[in-house]
DNA sequence: AGAGTTGGTTTTGTTTTGCAACTCGTCTAT
DNA sequence: ATAGACGAGTTGCAAAACAAAACCAACTCT
């Protein structure tokens, strides 16, 4: 039995990184966010090089994140949509935005303002801790060795 | 006065995507938030080419994320340590290393658990809403457009 | 004196992007 | 019916980003 000090080639992060860790698919993602649905729109709203676009929407849609549906046929017409999947990456995106809002754009950088539908609250929501519900912060939590830290026998 | 539908050319996601998104750069975050300090330790870890990293441990210092500090003189040495403006990326990189282990690698890629230290829970810390307190997802929350939707005069 | 460590920079290819032009099937106006 | 126009891409080429390896500098250790 071996026990390595970390095991970084199989790491969540990067896996997460290398699906959505480049700045069209974020760009791509945004607009899905914003509920934008069409190749024509990603493309006027993001700047990116339509061959770019296409490609990262068919790694979107090849890695379960988008899913590409048919809106009308006759002139045959797709539109992309978050799946599930794709919608659980909501808690990053709002986490670029809030820290682009605080250190880079300002105030004037906030696209959208958000507010909880069941209380009406206006505001970002924060991270909290799962067991007492304070609100936490890097340095309130520490890290301990996870499965991924073990390797298995070499 | 003109209204614009979106300001997206000052995104505060683009801003912060164009800053840290990119697989890189993320990789060498990680490594800082797990205590690496060093360049030949970031370099070992990450795999990156090592003028790649020097170009991202540059610009990451230039960006106020990373601080260069001097630990030793006589051979002169420095160390690259995370700024509370570096601290605050936290939340992002918790959610990307979350929505990995979910979707991706599952528990092997956890690399580290987390601890509150102030009430002892282990788990991941969740999205809630600043307001009542309760969890929230993407579903939960309604976008409204914000200030950077609105464009100054023509 | 020679080998090894740490922290880079330079050089040289390879890969990825971005841009612009082009295709293809369909619709719309004349 | 015929000439655009549109949406959704594909193709070809130049420019930029990246990776690998060599090189350099300042020390330390033996």
């Amino acid at each position: 039995m071996v026990w390595k000090t970390f095991g970084r080639e199989n790491c969540s992060l990067e896996a997460t990184a290398s699906i959505i860790g480049d700045r069209q698919t974020l760009l791509v993602l945004r607009e899905s966010f914003l509920r934008v649905r069409r190749f024509g729109e990603f493309q006027r709203n993001t700047g990116l090089a339509r061959n770019i676009l296409a490609d990262r929407l068919q790694a979107l849609v090849g890695n379960g994140i988008l899913e590409r549906r048919e809106y009308q046929d006759r002139p045959q017409r797709f539109e992309y949509r978050l799946t599930q999947k794709g919608l659980d990456l909501y808690p990053i995106l709002l986490g670029l935005m809030e820290w682009g809002a605080k250190y880079e754009t300002g105030k004037e950088g906030t696209l959208v303002t958000l507010r909880h539908k069941a209380c009406g609250a206006v505001g970002s929501p924060q991270l909290a801790c799962p067991g007492c519900g304070e609100p936490v912060t890097a340095s309130d939590m520490e890290a301990l060795p996870g499965r991924g830290a073990v390797l298995k026998t070499a």
